[in-house]
DNA sequence: TAACATAAGTGGTTAATAGTGGGTTAAATT
DNA sequence: AATTTAACCCACTATTAACCACTTATGTTA
């Protein structure tokens, strides 16, 4: 079963005090109904958090329920993505409390960039994404391999 | 039948002169009516100790019984994960005394670090976690590997 | 375009919950 | 019967989540 949501934009906000991070209205606008405000913050694979909500989520457990812990890569990799998985809520104001061990991974200190990524909604230290955007371009090569599965 | 649980987080508590362990509040919240506090702790694949609700013990119980104990392998399986099995309650408080015998094989001395993994909580002495955090990682191919079997 | 209205982002306070420690009673073991 | 062990209860403290309030944008209408 494929995704219900295809968020998009970029935008940058403060986290307070508290370690709040708002969520930016038009994503927020969004969320289903049935998701009733909640959704999963984890780890993402480069250096940054990711946000399912939580409809999205269940669908990749129901995959991760399919991989059998007596395999050794099987259990690092579940290990390492579920003990970062996060379920929480957004409250009344479109906040949440990002996670400290989430601030530390992405080295989150003042502001915030958030991303829509179809699906997932990316959360970054600004100063890395930068970073990122310049260093690790995608090459023609792979652009090339993409083509054959992607048709944009 | 598939898991009716999943288990999500990372959390760091101490654990008493009693040697009781506090079940961590969105983890306990998760536990089903019917299953009434009740739970497995037996020792993990790995150095940990892992924590079944007692429903999915039952479930991993009738997978075990397909096992023949004509091979070496399976007699072998068996025997350490069934002797160290203890079935066990949570207080009112939400704690339990972790065995000794576990507290040996993990290890764990002052503090411990639960996650939710699935279907299952593991309890580790913090540091050793750690410890693997760094020396196991996933390498690249192997998370090609993953990626045919699971979108993530 | 000025005035108003609505929505969005930010900040702090209070009330509820969670984690921790210890003591008392009941049960089990020797 | 004495000692140990486990279950149960009560209490304190720290953290978290719910609530309220303010400010800055954005957009709408006269």
């Amino acid at each position: 079963m494929s995704s219900q949501y295809t968020f998009t934009g970029q935008f940058t906000f403060s986290i307070d005090s508290k370690n709040r991070v708002n969520i930016p209205a038009p994503i927020r606008r969004q969320f289903l109904k049935k998701d009733k405000k909640t959704f999963v913050v984890t780890r993402g694979i480069d250096q940054c958090a990711w946000i399912y909500p939580i409809s999205e989520w269940n669908l990749i457990q129901k995959e991760l329920n399919q991989l059998s812990s007596l395999s050794k890569t099987n259990r690092l990799f579940l290990r390492n993505h579920l003990r970062h998985a996060n379920i929480l809520k957004f409250d009344s104001q479109g906040r949440f409390v990002l996670p400290q061990s989430l601030i530390d991974y992405t080295s989150i200190k003042k502001d915030v960039t958030i991303i829509g990524v179809l699906n997932k909604i990316e959360i970054w230290n600004p100063n890395l994404l930068r970073k990122i955007d310049k260093s690790e371009e995608i090459d023609d090569q792979s652009y090339e391999q993409l083509s054959e599965r992607v048709n944009i």
